[in-house]
DNA sequence: ATCCAGGTGGGGAGAAGTGGGGAATAGTGG
DNA sequence: CCACTATTCCCCACTTCTCCCCACCTGGAT
């Protein structure tokens, strides 16, 4: 389970440094990809696989073809460095708007990287909507 | 599986690099064919084999008749050669409008080469339909 | 004060992508 | 059957980028 939130660095090559805490799990394969919203998910290789097998469910051929079409090719496996750190795809960068400045948030079953100011602005509304935590 | 997104290019010899990352998975043989739409889809020859079974499935001698002889004289098994590029037969090539500039996606079971700017059209339509990815 | 772990930065070897020359092969016409 | 042409295939060369390694810095714990 993945949870905790960290501000990391973006590098001039691209890299981010995975939390300590999560690199336990992810070495075994990881595979990022688009998030929901501006962001951008990490997930072990095991939870894609049955991740993208549950929505693939129901689908009628031309529904999947294009989905397939749209989810496969912008995810990208990764693999953690000597340092614990990942490549992350400049494709991707730009899709999340992505500078140096993120932050990595662990959202149960996956990890999420956003651009910081985006992340606290997110966190700012979240908290004045749902008036408190639950707990 | 096959992930992830790649611009390539196709020189004078009709010659194409296959992204490193897809050359271990075809190494024991591919098939290049015509794919869904101005495409052309590349599957492991094991792949290729399944996929060719499923869809013969049920089908009356004639509708097979036809049917194997549209797919199968389209299709070439093709190897990659030391620099790990692969020779896309002119037909194909025409077939599928490639001039210089492709786009090779990985869309988990197959691989597919489009236009560059084709392919640039079709993911934006994807993405204006498909309100945000669904991770 | 020192040690250690986590995070950040950068240099250099090797791989990946691209282009082109030249030999072997196959196809074509005399 | 031979000569010529065209195509295919293999090898070499160049450029760019990726990946691996080492080094440093900081904050917290001992």
């Amino acid at each position: 389970m993945f949870l905790g939130q960290f501000d990391h660095t973006i590098d001039a090559k691209g890299r981010m440094a995975v939390p300590a805490r999560f690199r336990g799990q992810l070495e075994k394969g990881a595979v990022i990809s688009k998030g929901m919203g501006a962001c951008l998910s990490v997930y072990t290789m095991q939870r894609w696989e049955e991740k993208s097998a549950e929505l693939v469910e129901g689908k009628t051929s031309e529904e999947l073809r294009d989905f397939e079409r749209r989810i496969y090719p912008s995810a990208s496996e990764v693999e953690l460095d000597g340092q614990g750190r990942l490549v992350i795809p400049s494709r991707l960068r730009t899709f999340a708007r992505l500078d140096s400045e993120v932050a990595v948030a662990g959202v149960r079953d996956h990890i999420e990287i956003w651009d910081r100011a985006t992340w606290l602005d997110y966190q700012t509304n979240l908290e004045q909507e749902g008036n408190g935590s639950p707990f």
